[in-house]
DNA sequence: CCTTTATCGATGGGTATCTG
DNA sequence: CAGATACCCATCGATAAAGG
């Protein structure tokens, strides 16, 4: 019997990461932006979906956190001005999940549909029929900044007192200064909102790129599958493919070709794809 | 055989909740 | 409100298998 102590180690047959799985969980991280431990397990079923897929082992969300850490910690190698592309990549991921943790306001942690992304989501209003879930979101314990106690005050005094204090003067200033900062806050909300709408606008499209070349896999092996039957009956087939045979399979209206995915959690994603074969517009 | 690295377990910091 | 407690998370060292 193989001896097992009782910590440490790594476990018979695990292997490490190929580049193949480090990008493939670069991916993950970069779609996912993870924040907190629940996100990693939905990086880790991601993952691990895709992994099945490629015949790649699987993964625990710990493991791809530690692997995506150790890529972000990687320093450039000596005498070598460039980091490795992936340890680049893996920083600049770190940095958009630092953004995200520092500017976005968590609705949920579990992010359950996937989408989160979606542009209409900026400021929260929780739903008031639905049961309040507190978002604990974590992130690295940021240097520094640490509210310090405040010294006790008893506020209506000391209101009184600011208000002896300052004359109208400063007290214009005062507002005018209140109204310039609700100014720049309205706008730094509309700038954030801008760029949420343009994050998802970029997600939706990496999700239809990904959807059209599976679905273009799959019509090759299918076309690949048909000649060779072909073949077999001995009757001739086309040897070359020179034109784009539409979409024949998909419903059509007004000339583009509507398709639709539907995701295993629930929910669907519907587009429309301009037929190259039908107009020219 | 030596280096790399995946994983485990310990530890400490931060936060939430409970209790007096 | 302060202290106790529990929980979560990040980090680090130890361990051992994979890989060159």
């Amino acid at each position: 019997a193989p001896k097992r102590l009782a910590r440490g180690g790594r476990p018979a047959g695990s292997t490490n990461f190929t580049d193949f799985d480090t990008d493939l969980a670069l991916d993950v991280v970069e779609e996912v932006l993870p924040i907190g431990g629940l996100a990693w397990t939905k990086v880790e079923s991601r993952f691990n979906a895709l992994a099945r897929k490629n015949n790649r082992p699987e993964r625990t969300a710990k493991s791809l956190e530690n692997k995506f850490k150790t890529l972000v910690k990687t320093k450039k190698p000596t005498g070598d001005a460039k980091r490795p592309p992936r340890v680049r990549r893996a920083q600049e991921i770190e940095d958009q999940i630092s953004e995200k943790a520092g500017t976005r306001e968590l609705c949920d942690e579990g992010d359950t549909d996937g989408h989160s992304s979606d542009a209409s989501v900026t400021i929260v209003n929780p739903p008031a029929q639905a049961p309040v879930l507190t978002a604990v979101a974590r992130r690295a314990t940021s240097p520094a900044l640490r509210a310090k106690p405040r010294a006790r005050v008893n506020a209506p005094e000391l209101v009184s007192k600011l208000t002896q204090s300052f004359g109208p003067e400063a007290q214009r200033a005062r507002d005018e200064d209140r109204s310039q900062r609700s100014f720049q806050t309205a706008q730094f909300f509309a700038i954030n909102q801008q760029l949420q709408h343009a994050q998802s606008t970029n997600e939706n499209l990496r999700g239809q790129l990904m959807t059209m070349q599976e679905r273009l896999h799959t019509a090759e092996r299918a076309r690949d599958i048909a000649e060779l039957k072909l073949e077999h009956h001995g009757l001739p087939t086309k040897s070359h493919r020179t034109h784009f045979q539409g979409y024949a399979d998909f419903p059509r209206v007004d000339g583009k070709v509507r398709c639709e995915t539907r995701y295993p959690d629930g929910g669907a994603c519907t587009y429309w794809i301009s037929d190259p074969s039908g107009d020219e517009s």
